[in-house]
DNA sequence: AATAACCTTAACCTCAATGTTAAGGTTTAT
DNA sequence: ATAAACCTTAACATTGAGGTTAAGGTTATT
């Protein structure tokens, strides 16, 4: 099929295909016109690559296992948990920050209601 | 004071200070040679400015109210609590995302495990 | 007068997937 | 034969604070 049909089936765009490509994810042959040819399994590789991509992983980090995977189960994939495990710590630093970032931003928003309704509280009286 | 001296008062790199100064909060004076010469105000401005940029807003953002912080409590400016909350609803999509794939993550870890340690009670049968 | 230690503007780099032209070749249907 | 609908490569844009470097002017010290 041609890179269009692929983008349909799979819902990724006729762009990230071909970046997908540059990245080394995928390699479809050429017909003589130059136009690219994919395989019927590429629709099942740009899925996996898809569903990768979604946890947040880099193309790159997709790249070290993808082949594996698509001829295996993942767990006898030895090069995927330590990707997995690296971005979990990444996604616990991430979380923790945006969290403590937002106590303080909770924080602040109550002191200024606070700060008015004593205001008010003053015109009032 | 000049520009390297505002740094050490402030921590701010010398490129941080002019690029404040390109997004409009902070404009010095120049002497004559051309050179920077901030006021001594400067220093508690510069550290406002990094206050709000710890709690993830953006220059224009900052912007918007640093005047009027710089002159008065921050519930006096009605700029501030728009911003806030609008911050505040972008931090809690963030956090729900990446702790939606945290969860996503753990559940493809354990999995791997499970199928690891099934296949490890399968040799040793 | 030379050197260190300042200062200036301007521009490119980072991260990373993907959107968006631009400029042009191919295929297909009318 | 022409237009619609494909395809190609290449390159720039996005996000945004701030690092880095280049090329050069100024000030101060020896």
């Amino acid at each position: 099929m041609k890179i269009s049909e692929l983008s349909r089936l799979t819902g990724a765009s006729v762009r990230s295909l071909r970046h997908y490509e540059e990245q080394g994810l995928l390699t479809p042959r050429r017909l003589d016109n130059g136009y690219r040819e994919y395989h019927d399994l590429a629709v099942e590789q740009v899925r996996t690559i898809r569903f990768y991509l979604k946890l947040g992983l880099t193309t790159a980090q997709i790249s070290g296992f993808l082949h594996c995977v698509m001829k295996n189960k993942e767990a006898f994939c030895e090069e995927v948990l330590p990707v997995y495990k690296k971005k979990l710590r990444e996604l616990n630093e991430q979380i923790e920050l945006l969290t403590a970032i937002r106590s303080n931003l909770e924080e602040r928003i109550r002191s200024i209601h606070d700060e008015r309704s004593a205001l008010q509280g003053f015109d009032e009286k």
